[in-house]
Parts: C-alpha cells; structure tokens; sequence
DNA sequence: AACGCGGGGAT
DNA sequence: ATCCCAGCGTT
C-alpha cells in the first residue's frame, strides 16, 4: 500500500463534511482559504455562512464596500485578508468577467493569494497537479519521512512541496491534498497524537524513532510588545459617543475605535485625567471621568500584548462628529472594543 | 530572511 | 503559559 493510496483510503472514511468540498466553483473555495489561513475550520465556519448568504457571488462582494466587507469579517482577525479578498474580488469582477484565473501561475498574481492558496484552488476547482504545503503538510511529512528541516527556513517549503508533489497520484491531486490537510488536522495532531490507532503506525518514520512530539522542528520565536490603551468613551447630552478610524499602518487598519491615548506604561486617573483636558476637551466642557475597567484588558494578539482601559468622559452639550449608540454598532471594531460595546457600554 | 499581522482553541 | 491554526505582504 502506498503513502497516497492510504491517506486517501483513511481520508474517505473520516473526512469532515464542509461546505466549502462540494463544489469546484473556484468563488466559494477562494473565500474558505483566504478565511482559513490561519485559522481553524471551527472559527471560519460561521464567517464562511455569512459570506456566501451575503455575497452570493464574486460581483456582490465586489459591489460591497470596504466597510461592509471589514464588518462581516470582524472577530476574524489579520483584517488584511478581508481587504484583499475585496480587492481581489473587485478585479475579478472588473477586470476578468467574474471569471478566476485558471492556473496555479495565474492565480498567484491575486493580491492574497500565495503559494498555498494558489495551489489549494488551482487542484480543488481545476484538479492542476500542484500540491499544497500548509502547517499540516509540514508536520504530516516531517514525522512519516523523519525530516528535520527547519520550518521556518525560507528553504522548507520547496523541499516539502517536492516531497509532496512526488507522493501526489497526478490523476488526482484534489482529494490528495485535501486529504493530507484533513490528516494533519484530525489524526497527526500537533501534541500528543494517537499514534496507536493511525494508519500509518507500521511506518512512520518519527514513530518508530519515537520522537513524533519532536516533529518538526520550528525555530523562530517571536517576541511579544506590550503597549497600553486608554480609550476615551465620550457621553454627550444627547447620548451621542465619538469614534474614529485606524488609518496608519499597523493592527486593525481601517477598523474603527474610540478616541486613543497611548502610553508607555499604566497610568492612573491624574494622569489620564489630565491628558484628556489637555488634548481634548481644553474648554473645560468636562462634567466627570470614569475608569470604566480598574484592572487593565490584556487582550493578547500573537505579537502585541495589550493593555487596554476605557474611560468614560461625560461631557457638556453636543458633541461635534456625535454618533448614537445604534450607528455605533454597524462600524467594523477590534474584537475587543466590540465587546466593550456590547457588554459594558 | 525576518517581521508584522488576530483571535481563539487545545494542552 | 505556550503552541499553533488550509499564510501572505512588506521590508
């Protein structure tokens, strides 16, 4: 029995039922991967169902506006993703006739799409014999052919994908990358997998070296910034509050917060206090301040740690730019000011 | 080649 | 706490 005859044997019988597999239409296969990346089937799912009910089509998404798209994609994370598919959406329906591009080479020259995701639709939707090289696909291969590369190393992904494309049956590529993708996920797992009831318990490489938890091997770690937000919730007379929209680069591009100040390290109400008089509301139109959160938010991004307070400022009269608390809630936020939002404001 | 970019689930 | 998830774009 071969590694692909087999993989594919235990992917038919335990494979997940997902939308996104019964189709080749290249519109609905897009959108999972570009949500997937990153991201576990569980947390895509449900933003998948939202997409194709609202954007049927690649020319509804294309017609919708940043703003829409940001707000359906909100809670997701690594929002660049959001405003590519858009742009990529866009082009596809202006420039190409709603038509994707039909090969791997073509569909990498769309803004979001990379080598695993060109690769993922070019053999979902067009069954092109190029095999995809996910975090899957590194720990599946690393353990079953004990290979220590460094995954990270520029270098990893062309000696896998090698590997990969050599173990693929060219006469059906598709449900062998979809199977080798399903494996690592259910079976192969990163920690403690169960190693007695795979298929592959006779030969795989890192099992019979007994050094499976040690596979593979990825160096680079990252390290972590800490940085402080204090957000302004402002309260006028008419119930009115101020947001604005991150426009510089960095996290949350183009999503919206409340007014921000930012500090080295925690500061207390003086502090705070003061800087709100100074740099905001000069003309003493302040009626009172409050801590809304004494304990700081850690909300905790895979490179940022930040510690976040929101202070409410109750202030005189109307504020100018006011926004009522129901237009509020359609504006795209980080998901941690949504929760501000929607439980504490 | 290295870094920035989210949020959440599993261990 | 730590790791990792159907990665990509920028520098």
């Amino acid at each position: 029995m071969t590694f692909s005859n087999l993989l594919i044997q235990w992917y038919l019988r335990n494979k997940r039922d997902l939308p996104w597999r019964n189709t080749n239409n290249p519109y609905p296969i897009w959108l999972s991967e570009i949500m997937l990346q990153q991201t576990r089937v569980a947390q895509g799912m449900p933003y998948f169902l939202s997409f194709t009910t609202v954007f049927p089509t690649v020319f509804d998404l294309a017609k919708a506006d940043e703003e829409q798209v940001l707000k359906l994609w909100q809670g997701l994370g690594y929002y660049s993703r959001a405003r590519n598919l858009h742009k990529t959406a866009q082009h596809v329906a202006d420039e190409l006739s709603g038509v994707f591009p039909g090969t791997y080479k073509d569909l990498l020259k769309l803004k979001g799409i990379g080598e695993y995701t060109a690769a993922a639709i070019a053999s979902f939707s067009y069954n092109e014999v190029v095999p995809v090289v996910d975090g899957n696909v590194f720990r599946v291969l690393s353990r079953y052919f004990d290979i220590e590369t460094d995954i990270a190393a520029a270098s990893a992904k062309k000696e896998f994908a090698a590997l990969a494309f050599e173990l693929m049956p060219k006469d059906n590529p598709a449900i062998f990358n979809q199977a080798i993708m399903e494996f690592g996920a259910l079976q192969c797992v990163p920690k403690s997998p169960n190693c007695g009831i795979c298929v592959f318990n006779e030969s795989c490489a890192a099992l019979q070296k007994n050094k499976v938890d040690r596979l593979p091997v990825k160096s680079k770690k990252l390290k972590v910034r800490n940085r402080f937000f204090n957000y302004l919730v402002v309260n006028d007379e008419q119930g009115n509050t101020v947001i604005q929209k991150r426009t510089d680069k960095g996290i949350w591009h183009n999503l919206y917060e409340f007014p921000l100040i930012e500090t080295e390290k925690v500061e207390d109400f003086d502090c705070i206090t003061e800087r709100i008089q100074k740099e905001f509301f000069t003309n003493n139109g302040i009626i009172s301040i409050m801590e809304c959160n004494e304990k700081s938010i850690i909300h905790k991004l895979s490179h940022q740690h930040l510690h976040i307070k929101f202070w409410k400022v109750n202030i005189k009269g109307t504020i100018e730019n006011g926004i009522d608390v129901v237009t509020l809630r359609t504006f795209p936020f980080p998901i941690v000011i949504h929760n501000f939002i929607e439980k504490d404001l």
